[in-house]
DNA sequence: TGAAAAATAGACAGATCTGTATATTGCCGG
DNA sequence: CCGGCAATATACAGATCTGTCTATTTTTCA
């Protein structure tokens, strides 16, 4: 129970494993309150008693699912060691370990955003924010990589990661990973000239 | 009346435009038959005397505009002139007014591949064969420019396009275009050599 | 142990969903 | 002018949707 605040309810936290667990595969509009919360065996109060609608819920478990994206990149990062070169391509090596899981089913904001065309849409918002949290992190490693605009440079490799999340998820390969590191590395090259 | 076949029904024609609108707008799970058929004025059985079910409209509206994009396409490359190059960014140009023009709403296949996340899913594959016949062009222009590798070429530049028309959905602005056309130009120059 | 908070079951509202069935009207060609 | 087909209106089935309400049980902390 949310008793002190700070102390998250272990039954939200179910809800939101589950909710993104079904909302992922199938869905954001075509997962039900009733089937989410059959699958999640919690009582529907309990639910409305955590999340003021379902909108609320999916933003949560978008929030969720970005924090969680953005700690696995960074730490994919980090390993890559220290040549800056061998960092910023080491986004695409965890993009296709992304695109190999079992249970790859797109990206969850690019679905998200497609659900909710409206861009004033919370949901829509919040996915966005997600991919501008992205672009942040991307500006970084251009920078350090070393391009003379590191801002375009990362727009630029955005352009490259959207386009393989959408080509894995129609396709079901993980080679548009492999496609789009080679491009981001000619894209480097021609960043720092 | 879809009397002699080749002979399609205005009706249906009538039904595709209006569905085509809405699903667009709003989104293909969003919209209802009942509010397709209020906004189109036609009887719900005239539907279904030419769509055997919903998902069989959704594809026939897909591949109608699958048809549209690349006959626009193809008449922008064709406008572009002779220069291969000039050819193969114009395609770029052709997205700028796109995401310009003042319904844009995304990619239709994009949003058609969300929100039908089954690879197997007919309204999915419909979305995906456009972006496969894209492709197609794209090896066409790649080769024709001199690409050593068109097909590699090909499949960076819809990478770029794909990003760019999320990146257009999800803010609303222009520049995504832009920003491809510059790389798509740096990744033609690296594909040269 | 006792009081407050959290979770439960279950009914319910009111709307919406896709698809079917029926019976009627309008229209066009031979 | 008439036979056949397209299109219509309307009701209906049966399921599902989100969200609310009430009454009861379980948990947790002091």
């Amino acid at each position: 129970m949310p008793r002190k605040k700070g102390n998250p309810s272990a039954k939200r936290a179910h809800l939101l494993a589950t909710a993104w667990r079904l909302f992922y595969r199938d869905g954001y509009r075509t997962v039900g309150i009733d089937t989410l919360l059959a699958e999640a065996d919690v009582a529907k109060m309990t639910l409305y008693n955590h999340f003021s609608s379902k909108d609320e819920l999916i933003v949560a478990v978008i929030k969720k699912r970005s924090e969680e994206i953005l700690e696995g990149l960074a730490a994919a990062v980090n390993e890559a060691g220290k040549s800056p070169k061998r960092r910023l391509l080491s986004i695409f090596d965890w993009l296709e370990e992304l695109f190999g899981s079992r249970d790859f089913s797109g990206c969850a904001f690019i679905r998200a955003i497609s659900e909710y065309p409206d861009t004033d849409h919370p949901v829509h918002r919040a996915a966005w924010a997600h991919k501008s949290a992205v672009r942040e992190m991307l500006v970084g490693l251009s920078r350090e990589a070393g391009a003379k605009n590191p801002v375009a440079l990362a727009d630029n490799l955005r352009l490259l990661i959207d386009g393989a999340l959408v080509a894995a998820h129609a396709t079901g390969r993980t080679t548009p990973a492999k496609v789009a590191r080679i491009a981001a590395a000619d894209l480097l090259e021609a960043a720092k000239t």
